[in-house]
DNA sequence: TTTAATGTTATTATATTAGTTACAGTTTCG
DNA sequence: CGAAACTGTAACTAATATAATAACATTAAA
């Protein structure tokens, strides 16, 4: 499993939070990884309708929706993460011996269903809970200058 | 996530359904892997108490419990398998920032929440029906020559 | 028309996973 | 006893998956 789910969650939260535009570059330190990887990412985000993007000087992602609205669920199949699954598979589809030709198909049922259920558990979970988590019983240090969000 | 509980349900399954004793070479054959990835997996199993192995000529590994009552969850466990979860983290501890410093550890916690529904979604199947499921609708071959099963 | 941004591809580096080899220890059997 | 056939481990190599880097065409604002 990559971690592109973790990068887009939290590249909405902090978008969500801050309210204004950001670029590939500002999102990248805050996330600690690099703007190509940022920029590959929130162009899927983009597709699937969950932030805004402008091109050019000035431009940058900003999160338009209500935050309560957008749950996880979404960006995971906006990303289009796996969470359970493997590529390796046991046994050999041309042998004769049922266990070593059907084994792999019925792990990979049960990797499906898994990953279902992982969908559908976060999915009642919104970008405003994981913010709300973060700033729980803490001040939430609206308007800092701008250098403290690095 | 490896594939070890694949190996692992595989080996399970094959050793109760053929009711003998088979060597880590036997089992690699089957599963299609190699002997030493075998033998490695199958200690965990005999940790876990899942399997009995003798060592020695004629020696080998050997299924002796009642396979409905062995459950997917009980093999994940010995494996030591984690189903969702990544080892990269977003932001940094140090940073600031609440949202740098703090997602990791929420998404870890999401992360870890997700694995805990999938070993509970597990917990009842069992590795008797992970074998009726393979055998479905179909002659169960008993009693085939020696190679069949390879 | 310069500048600062996205969108995208190709390439490299790193980390994870599986395969291989080797060998010490154990048990059976001639 | 001693050879043969195993398990149990460890060390190393190969393959694959993941993240980082670099480059550049395109776009939009000043």
């Amino acid at each position: 499993m990559t971690s592109e789910f973790g990068v887009a969650v939290h590249a909405l939260v902090f978008l969500s939070h801050r309210q204004t535009t950001h670029s590939s570059e500002e999102l990248a330190q805050n996330i600690c990884t690099n703007p190509a990887r940022v920029r590959k990412i929130m162009s899927k985000l983009k597709k699937a309708g969950l932030i805004e993007t402008k091109e050019g000087a000035e431009g940058g992602y900003s999160f338009v929706l209500a935050p309560e609205k957008v749950s996880l669920c979404e960006v995971a199949k906006a990303v289009g993460v796996r969470f359970v699954g493997v590529s390796w598979r046991s046994g050999d589809i041309h042998k004769k011996c049922m266990i070593a030709s059907g084994m792999a198909d019925i792990m990979d049922g049960i990797y499906n269903d898994l990953n279902r259920i992982c969908l559908e558990r976060i999915d009642n979970i919104s970008i405003l809970d994981i913010r709300r988590q973060i700033f729980a019983g803490k001040e939430e240090k609206e308007n800092t200058p701008a250098p403290e969000w690095i």
